[in-house]
DNA sequence: TATGAATGAGAGTTCATTCAT
DNA sequence: TATGAATGAACTCTCATTCAT
């Protein structure tokens, strides 16, 4: 926690977060290739170059790793989510244009998007872990809701719907189909999740001015 | 030995393909519940009230029972289309009622989903599958892709983007959705999928008036 | 077993009679090519063209094929032996260029060399099987045994052990060669088994007459 | 903790070492007993006291430790042939004594006798096994057949065929008699061996005097 | 006689996890 | 902390055999 061993090569902290660091991204790689069921410890240990035994000193088991990952999850996507939040009081054009770059990153995100539907399986079955699921996920639902909801404000429009479960839509939209995705075609999400925005927004009511 | 009993006892065909039946029906229930990874042959067996070896007398794999219920699920999903094929040339608010209502039993189809999503990662993970899997699924998305087109040609409106692109995108928020559902609270897919069309058509451009 | 239905396409016997043949034949091969443990019933009837319950009613179980196959080897190897036993009161050029022929013919003989094999390993494994085996062999060696005496009787020589472990002995080259055969490679098990037959009348005494 | 038993403890390696051994044995026994494809890996396991994961934390798979005896079994050959091979220089008496001797060991070596002829049995059918295991064997065959080469060259005749071909010939000779072994009569593979090996020499050309 | 679906035991193998080192 | 041999349960799949048809 505290950094005062800054000369030596490794402290015995650092090295033991190395090692769990290491561990954490090859079960990432691994979950979202082969899914959780699909990979073993030994699968981790090995690909990370340790042992067995190095994992469960770092997990209890394997779901604790993916708790883990819940957890980096959770701040990648709080991380992409307060960059949109900051453009809030921009002007309509400018944070349309961020939402079109941001969609556009969405391509590259496909292993977030993997990893986060094998969280979503794996709650699904597992209750002590839905448990936690849950938590993250709805806090990211509301916060992802908030940016919808201040979208329409700055648009002067009443959305279609509450804002959080757009929110949610739009979530379910971008694992849709980084499901579908497949080795060697193009991937059209970005735009498509775009296509459905502008819809949304073009269907919403606008009380004070006509479709502007 | 005499014919006496007409109605309860089975010939062979009958009684070998109720066995297979209920596999088959055992299988999808607990693919769903538990995943493909997450179900053993044992599982479905013992379920469905058989030895593993009677699995093994009607399937050669677990994979030819997921291959099996994916041709179920063509099926199911090929009717339900040919329900919305026919409304063609029927008036714009007939046709958006009938999808409306068509949407309502989305709900209902939350198995089928699950279902549909563990196809989908199985197909991304095992190549031979793959092969099989995409040829209905992309027939399925041609199909509802004409679907789309036609809503828009009754409308006479230009889609906002390819209609197979657009049908696929349908697919996967119904899918995203379908992941989200928790046991206990309220399933808005139906509704969420109905508020997306409607935006979808607001945002089109209509020959007669040109939208700004 | 009477052939009182000379015009008839297959009497039901000559049918039966054929299922059983094929059956046989096939196992033979089949053991041949993958030993007793590696071919399963399935295999034998799968290969021959019938169901496993077409097996079940020709034969009470795996090991009853092999004791056919044992009864048909020991016709095979009398009758070889008998063709030998006729060459008897020949000169001995004659005797020992008949034994030549006799020993090249042992090369197209690998399948029954192989099949004897697995007779003699299911043997060594199954006493029930033992029992049937012995008798066969016993009888089988005494009578290649009275060959071999002969032989050395007609050369006027002693020979240099017990004609009968003699044979066994012949016996167990011709089945150790048997085993070193490689697809591919020329096999010299006929010629080896001459220059050792030369050996052994090569060493014998001839009281008479030296060395001649 | 302390180090007060410095004697029967035993360190990490030495008790993997011994479980590995354990195993080794208990295979050779139970495949020479009961044939490769007759003994399964929970035989093993179990009859050496360990489980079945053990056997997988020390080979690959049930052919590996195939491969293990293999190991074993040449260089308990390869030792008793460095014996005979220095014996080079000595009498012909002297050697053909010492032959003598080591002809009387085979009837103790019944078990590896078995154990060869399951290896060439599996490399009959096991492609992968049959590579490793026809290099040992070609490596086998021409050690013994300079054995054999230098015998003849000693006693100044000339063998009656190919030193390696003869060679191959005794180790066929040795294994088809230890597969005629029934327990209970007596074993006269050594004895017949010689009988056989002097024959060859009684029917080598020896170039003082010319054998008609 | 012949069928082949169904059985139940057992095959080889993998796995998450434990524990002495 | 990190090791990896060892465990025991579970996995997919094959087998000889039974039995209703």
């Amino acid at each position: 926690m505290s950094s005062t061993t800054p000369r030596k090569r490794l402290s015995r902290e650092e090295s033991q977060a190395q090692t769990r660091a290491r561990l954490i991204d090859t079960a990432r790689q691994l979950f979202v290739a082969n899914g959780y069921g699909g990979t073993s410890i030994r699968d981790i240990a090995d690909e990370a170059g340790y042992s067995q035994g190095a994992f469960y000193s770092n997990f209890a088991s394997k779901e604790e790793v993916l708790l883990e990952l819940l957890r980096g999850h959770m701040e990648a996507e709080a991380a992409q989510l307060s960059r949109l939040i900051d453009n809030e009081g921009r002007a309509p054009e400018q944070l349309l244009s961020e939402l079109e770059s941001w969609a556009a990153t969405l391509n590259s995100d496909a292993d977030w998007c993997m990893l986060s539907i094998e969280l979503q399986l794996h709650a699904n079955r597992s209750p002590t872990f839905a448990v936690e699921y849950r938590t993250v996920w709805d806090a990211h639902r509301a916060a992802l809701g908030r940016v919808v909801g201040s979208l329409f404000a700055t648009l002067g429009r009443t959305p279609p719907a509450d804002p959080e479960q757009l929110a949610g839509a739009f979530m379910a939209l971008t694992h849709g189909l980084a499901l579908q995705r497949v080795a060697g075609r193009p991937d059209p999400s970005g735009r498509l999740i775009l296509v459905f925005l502008r819809g949304l927004i073009a269907s919403a009511d606008s009380p004070q001015q006509q479709d502007g």
